[in-house]
DNA sequence: GTGAAAGCGCTAACAG
DNA sequence: CTGTTAGCGCTTTCAC
């Protein structure tokens, strides 16, 4: 097989610099280089290259599913950014089971990765240090955890819920209730964070878990400055449309049931959703529903679900950037955090 | 920095084989190289492998997005087999266009895939030439292309749509509209066949396309053995909640409206759903509707879809095993065509 | 049962 | 502006 040089009459030095342009070439050699690339249809081998320059040209990305809607979209958001700057993603799954989180951080370091983004839930700090020790820049996608040598992007949970909370307010509900996960598992303690701000800044108190006593008048819809706001109803239930089906039962089983319910997700939104329709109760009529996230079936059930989008690709572009940003060495601080905002998506629902 | 060389008082060659296995080495050494490997936390550089070897275990899928949820599901399939296998995979984002679909293909070369999965529909044979050419095994799924040196694995469309249309008949619909994708695009012609199969089998004749001229009684809802069956209502539109819409208010403006509508996929069902129900339809009372596909939206949607799951994940799977008998030199022929069945999902809504 | 040496295809350092 | 040389970390002869 012909060499490259032997057409081109050139060493293999000058085709890598017209290929990568670290050092001038003189115009014509350039032609004759280029020609002959074409005419063999030369590819330059990148394991070659990455071995040479110990760079990859990959990073690598942990997630615990890519069937889970959201990763999808954090992955296309990491391309968006990485793929233009010559990076290739590979992608490691997990099933949020630890032993296979490890060993997905193992084999992202033996494939030489630039650079990892991370976005599982439940990871102990410890179990990325291998990747920091072996000098990876690291972004953490979605945690909260602040440690030295990673980067976090993540949603504003809190405003998020503290802006959907308002929203209903401003409709005029009174008595939201908010259908939430397990405590401590994602996002949970953050939304019911924001969920309490607001109506503590509307003046509904503190509120009690679950059937917080009753504070206020009874169920102003249009309720103006005047209305009282009811105090925080949290009901913790699972992440899934039985789940939120069930929160929202209980909560409407109150004596003084809720007027909205924000649940904190749409899959728990669709699952209130069956249970409001189910009582007869009109929505956002007797009661509103929102959901967080804005999944694919969100505007597909009827009445079509008002919610927080949660930006997944927002959230990988900023990552990407945060990590190219490592990569070439812009960045001077040992760690950052950034947030991304969640969007407002009015539908029927609410 | 200690060479593990060091530690353990070997070469690199016996560390090269305790680990790869490919020549014995004596008990006492490989505990010892063992041993070194975890104290210096030695990980093989998969790159240099790589290169050494010309294999780089990696494999290449290229599809238009995976933000589309079947493509997940297409992924997940693969890494379930391919994972264990020792291959992880980089994906290509091809958007359906055909300059970023040849540029993922001359990426997919340059990074020494060992094999390539190819998930694109419209796609000219010749552009996969450059992929055989360069001796990499391709496999094919979704399309139907039969291309010398490419394996293809499809869902059985024409079977699907087969027993699709024969469930709505068993169930007593006899005026079955079909709401079609456009001619040409992705498995349309399939479906269609396979829908028109059924009608024939029941005695339904051909069908003229679009308002097929009335042939049959008016409408036997539980229709027993005795009510005639009507020939093919086709309708063709965008493969979309608005096309799906569309298809459907036409349908069911005819003189003698569908007792049922089979819908392309669920998105175009949802949409469907949408027209019946705003016209106070029942589902499926007085419309049957069903989809394909199985997103995740059919079951959140009111009626809940009944639905022919499209098992992205099963030809996942087919096309990871085709794969690695290619790549262990398991298979003769120079191309192969794989059926995966497609299966019914009763819900609601027929 | 083990080691020494060569070389995969590339780029960086050092000439010229 | 261009070429020669060396070496990235591994696996594979070939030798013992």
């Amino acid at each position: 097989m012909y060499k490259r040089q032997e057409l081109a009459q050139v060493s293999a030095t000058t085709v890598s610099h017209t290929l990568n342009g670290r050092r001038p070439v003189a115009e014509q050699t350039r032609r004759r280089v280029l020609a002959a690339i074409e005419e063999l249809g030369y590819r330059p081998n990148v394991l070659a290259r990455g071995l040479r320059t110990s760079r990859s040209q990959t990073i690598g990305l942990v997630i615990p599913d890519i069937t889970n809607p959201f990763y999808p979209a954090l992955a296309r958001g990491l391309q968006d950014v990485l793929g233009p700057a010559g990076y290739d993603q590979i992608i490691g799954n997990t099933d949020g089971e630890r032993r296979l989180e490890r060993a997905a951080l193992e084999q992202m370091i033996a494939r030489q990765v630039d650079g990892l983004v991370f976005a599982v839930f439940n990871t102990h700090a410890e179990d990325l240090l291998p990747v920091i020790d072996a000098g990876i820049p690291v972004v953490r996608l979605g945690g909260r955890l602040v440690q030295r040598g990673v980067d976090v992007v993540h949603s504003d949970d809190e405003g998020g819920a503290r802006e959907a909370t308002r929203y209903l307010l401003e409709r005029g509900y009174r008595r939201i209730g908010f259908v939430c996960g397990p405590a401590g598992e994602g996002p949970a303690a953050e939304r019911v964070a924001g969920y309490r701000t607001a109506l503590a800044d509307a003046g509904g108190g503190e509120g009690a878990p679950v059937a917080g006593h009753a504070g206020g008048c009874d169920g102003a819809v249009v309720g103006g400055a005047g209305a009282e706001v009811r105090p925080g109803l949290v009901v913790r239930t699972h992440f899934s449309r039985q789940g939120g089906a069930e929160g929202a039962a209980r909560l409407l089983d109150l004596p003084e049931p809720p007027d909205a319910l924000l649940c904190a997700n749409d899959v728990m939104a669709i699952g209130a959703l069956d249970v409001a329709l189910e009582r007869g109760l009109r929505v956002p009529g007797d009661v509103a529903i929102m959901g967080f996230d804005d999944i694919e079936a969100a505007s597909m059930v009827t009445p079509r679900l008002t919610t927080m989008a949660n930006p997944a690709r927002e959230i990988g572009r900023a990552g990407a950037r945060r990590l190219l940003d490592r990569l070439e060495g812009r960045v001077a601080e040992p760690s950052s955090e950034m947030v991304i905002p969640s969007r407002l998506v009015r539908r029927e629902s609410a």
